[in-house]
Order: structure tokens, then C-alpha cells, then sequence
DNA sequence: CAATCAAACAAACGATCGTTTGATCATATG
DNA sequence: CATATGATCAAACGATCGTTTGTTTGATTG
């Protein structure tokens, strides 16, 4: 399979479908490696390390995921007559945008693995390369939504966190009505986590 | 610790520390067996192999929580007057409950890492010995939303999951003001998982 | 043409995996 | 007392793990 790209990319692939169906600890390089069509020491020799390739696979994809996320969060943030239905897409619809790649379907399950697991060399890798993002939202929430206190507001981020992340995850993988377009589908669910992550948000 | 116990005990509390941590395939028997001070034939012994192993760790605890679940929920099922807070409370305060009981909050952490694995072995494991609690839930849940379309209705269930799935893994681990007893701590937490979950699901 | 170097390769390293074996211990039964 | 039984034990099984090694390939460069 796409035997036209690199070898990293190959490798890259693989990993991500891997990591998605058996995690990180039980997909193996000699499955990876088999899988991507490449030699079992090519991922020691293009990323060092196993570790290493896991945070590459992070990378590749948070780089521009969190890129396209504060970009949608810039056009918006701070303005008057923004609403939180307007932060909310700026945080999802980039996350659903990427399922359209090839295998960013695969990588948001992925990072729900990572969510779910409490793996603490993980959580501070992601911390440290990507909390600014997550703390821009917050600040923005935090904006928009003034009647809540501090720990009111983190409390409900956290919950509609655990909610979008099981929905992206579940996203792409689903059978989808041949009539629908892929688009059409991607509106569609949007609208309700949209609507769903504002209603749990915003409740008095 | 816990010598008290039985072999069998100590192997299950063992497997439900671990495999909260690193997972099933992460968490190897001669952690498990060393962490519980039992010999490493003794999973064999007593569970026949580690797949049997981790289906005993879920059936221990899902039978008694499970129980308890249709037990409140057949308290309100029904009724005329019963509100949509009602079964919410009889869905999540058995979860939480659990977290009082040994290891229990642990067990938490390990249902939400099956949750996020998407493992078909143990997806149709949980489906064959529990799809009948979740399935009397949203029968209940319908009753009291009729204004809500099925597929409607499973979108909303399913973002309310991936919450809660979330919420309770993590409850039991975060450090506790000292000046809040465990109980209160645990109303706090529910009271926070029905606002949420009701105000997403009866959202118009 | 000869030298160079990144890339790919087969093969092996020691470590660890889940599982099985056969001996040993403790307790209960005739 | 002799024996049967369930539980525990150290030791080993073959398989697989992540990683390293030394060599070969193939295109580039002087």
C-alpha cells in the first residue's frame, strides 16, 4: 500500500493504523514494519527509537491539527459578537477536517487511545508541544461564559473533552449512507457536537 | 499488600492496578504476579490464561455494578413521574459508588481504556454479558424524550457515554481537599455528571 | 572510473513474553 | 499412618519483543 511514498511515510502509515487497532505497546515493529512494506531496522534508523516514532506519528499530524486550530480561534476570539457555537467549530470542525487525509480518521482514534490512557510520558509530551492550545480555548471559554467559576468551567470542558474525543474517534469509521456525501456527513456531525458540547457548556 | 486475600483476589486486584496503567497487552503476568506476591504459574492455575484473566477482572466487577444499575433503574422505570435526572442517577451512581470499594476506582480506568480500544473480542464479550443493561437505559431514555428522533436519540447517548466514560475514570485519582469527605466529594461528582449529561441530552 | 554516503537489507543480540511441566508442600480423608 | 488432593513453586519451553550489527545496494560527486 502507497508504495509511491518514503519510506518514513510508509512507516508513518503504518504506525497509525497500527497504534489505532492494537495500541502502543501491543502493535509491534515486525508488524509495523511488514505492514508498511519496509525493513524491520528502518524504524530505528529513520526515528531512532519506538518511543520515538510514537511521537512522530503525534507530530505529523498535532503540528498541523493544532496550526488550523488556532487559526479558526484567532478569526474569532476576542470579537464582540463572537458566540460560543463559533469557538466550538474553531475546535472540531479542523479535528473532522483531517479525517478527510489519508489515515486522519485512523489518528484521531489514535489519540484517544492517549486520552484514555493516562500514560504519563505521553500526557507531558502533549503538554508541553501543544497545552497552549488547549489553554487559548480555556481562556476563551472562560470569556465567554462568565456566570461559571473556575472550577465549574474546567469541570465542564473536561466532560464536553471526554465527549468530542470519543465522537471523533468513533468518526470516518462508521458505515455511512451512500447517499450522504462525505461532506454532507461531516456538516452533519458537527452540527451535533456543536450543539451537544454548547448545551452541556452553557447550562445555568 | 492485601495478603489477607486469596490467590485469586490478589491476581485480580493485581491485573486491575496494572492494567490500568499499561494496559492488557502492556502489563505483563510477571508484573501482575510479582505486584500481587503470587506465583507466576498461579494465573494459569487459577484462570487458565490471560484472556480469561481479563474477562474474570470485568465479569467481577460488572456483575455486582450492572445489578445495581438495573436495580435503581427498575425503582423509576416507568413511572409516571419519574424525570430524566431519575435515570441518570440510576445509571451513574452505582459507577461512582464503585470507586468506594477497593480498587474500584481503578476498575473505572480500565472500563474506559475497553471503551477507547475498540477491541472487537472484548466489544462482543461486553455486548453478549451486559447489552441488555444499556439497552433497558436508552429504552427509558426514549420514553422520556419522545420529541427526539432515534438516531437522534443514539447520537446524544453515545457523546453522554463517551462524558461519563471519561468523568469516571478519572474520579478516585484526583487529589481531594482534605476538608471534603469522600462522600460529599462523590455527590459533588454526580451532581456535576446529571447537570451535564441532562442538559445534552434534553437540549431541544 | 573511483570514492562517497544515505538507504535498505538479512541476521543476530539479549531480554521478555505467555504458557507448560514436574516436583514439593499442606491439608484432609480413608 | 498412608494416601489422595488442591495449591504453590522453580525452572524451562518456544515465540516474539526492541534494538544493534555488518554488509550490500544504488545513486551522486569529484
Amino acid at each position: 500500500m502507497n508504495s509511491s511514498a518514503s519510506t518514513k511515510e510508509r512507516i508513518l502509515s503504518a504506525a497509525e493504523l497500527l497504534f489505532a487497532r492494537h495500541g502502543f505497546e501491543g502493535a509491534s515493529l515486525r508488524q509495523l514494519t511488514a505492514e508498511a512494506g519496509v525493513n524491520l531496522a528502518a524504524v530505528n534508523y529513520h526515528f531512532g527509537s519506538k518511543v520515538r516514532l510514537v511521537e512522530e506519528v503525534f507530530r505529523r499530524r498535532l503540528d498541523t491539527l493544532n496550526a488550523r486550530r488556532l487559526a479558526a480561534l484567532a478569526k474569532v476570539a476576542g470579537q464582540p459578537d463572537t458566540t460560543l457555537e463559533d469557538v466550538l467549530d474553531a475546535f472540531i470542525r479542523p479535528a473532522l477536517e483531517l479525517s478527510g487525509d489519508n489515515g486522519g480518521a485512523l489518528f484521531m482514534r489514535v489519540l484517544a487511545r492517549a486520552f484514555a490512557e493516562h500514560d504519563d510520558t505521553l500526557r507531558q509530551f502533549l503538554s508541553d508541544n501543544y497545552g497552549h492550545v488547549m489553554r487559548q480555548f480555556t481562556g476563551e471559554f472562560a470569556r465567554l461564559l462568565p456566570q461559571l467559576s473556575k472550577e465549574e468551567l474546567y469541570w465542564r470542558i473536561d466532560l464536553v473533552s471526554g465527549a468530542l474525543t470519543h465522537a471523533m474517534s468513533g468518526f470516518g469509521l462508521i458505515r455511512r449512507r451512500s447517499d450522504v456525501s462525505e461532506a454532507a456527513h461531516r456538516e452533519q456531525t458537527i452540527a451535533h457536537l456543536i450543539r451537544f458540547a454548547a448545551a452541556g457548556l452553557s447550562h445555568p
